[in-house]
DNA sequence: AGTGAAATGAATCTGTA
DNA sequence: TACAGATTCATTTCACT
């Protein structure tokens, strides 16, 4: 990981599909150059993805939540397998404090989003925290070159 | 949005680089049309960004958390023009409950995040959550075809 | 909206330093 | 690790349904 690399992961953040052709001119070196850093990236890790950020509301997915569950330990492994499973979540992860998982959701409809935190309930209690609006949208870290 | 952009919108999140003849093969129509579809995607707004997803540790980011801040309303456009210009934050939204916003940010270290935890103080009281792990890290939403 | 065929443009492969 | 040139491959344009 050098400062070309950096610079790449940067563009790319940015814009997925940008052209290993425009990458090369921006980086000052060649398109084979360029797609081998970047297939070394896709192979060591540091790039886990491509992924393209839809608005889901125009996709009929208008309410967007945090739930906090309170999960004890031991029942982890079958939470984590019953959440992967379900479209609707789109980031789970494992957090401090009094509520051990915050997951983020998208339905479309506030009846969806309840019956999803029914089925919650056999894992933990849950606090769920809608999302009025989202100033910061999904974006990447920008790194310093 | 027909179930072909719908099939299109489920590729494209789960690799944002696919080509547009891979795409053409898979739902039975030609590139060029693809392309267009693509296109007024784009501009209806459906289609947001392409991103890249990349592994926060392996860019030096070992620290991921959430923090909750108590903003009043009217702060609340200050917090927005301050929270936007700080790269570590990937994500902020505005949410219901006791706490009105929600951040996702990384930090290099743990020195960092608590500098940045002070920085928000003068908008309102914060409550932090670390990340231990992600057992589902940022997806799309699978829309049905 | 959709297409096929031609033209353009981009990515990969081979050679080489 | 990097490149330049040749080949292969993908994308766009356009005339037409």
């Amino acid at each position: 990981m050098d400062a070309i690399d950096r610079k790449i992961i940067n563009r790319l953040q940015q814009n997925a599909r940008v052209s290993l052709k425009e990458l090369a001119k921006e980086c000052y070196i060649s398109p084979p150059t360029i797609s081998a850093r970047i297939r070394h990236m896709e192979k060591s890790g540091v790039i886990k993805n491509y992924y393209t950020l839809i608005d889901p509301k125009k996709a009929g997915y208008h309410i967007k939540a945090f739930i906090n569950v309170k999960v004890e330990p031991a029942d982890k492994a079958a939470f984590y397998t019953y959440i992967r499973d379900v479209p609707n979540v789109l980031e789970c992860n494992c957090i401090s404090g009094e509520f051990s998982m915050l997951i983020k959701v998208i339905f479309e409809s506030t009846e969806l989003l309840d019956s999803f935190i029914n089925s919650l309930q056999k894992f933990g209690k849950t606090n769920t925290q809608i999302v009025f609006s989202t100033p910061v949208d999904v974006r990447g870290i920008h790194l310093s070159e």
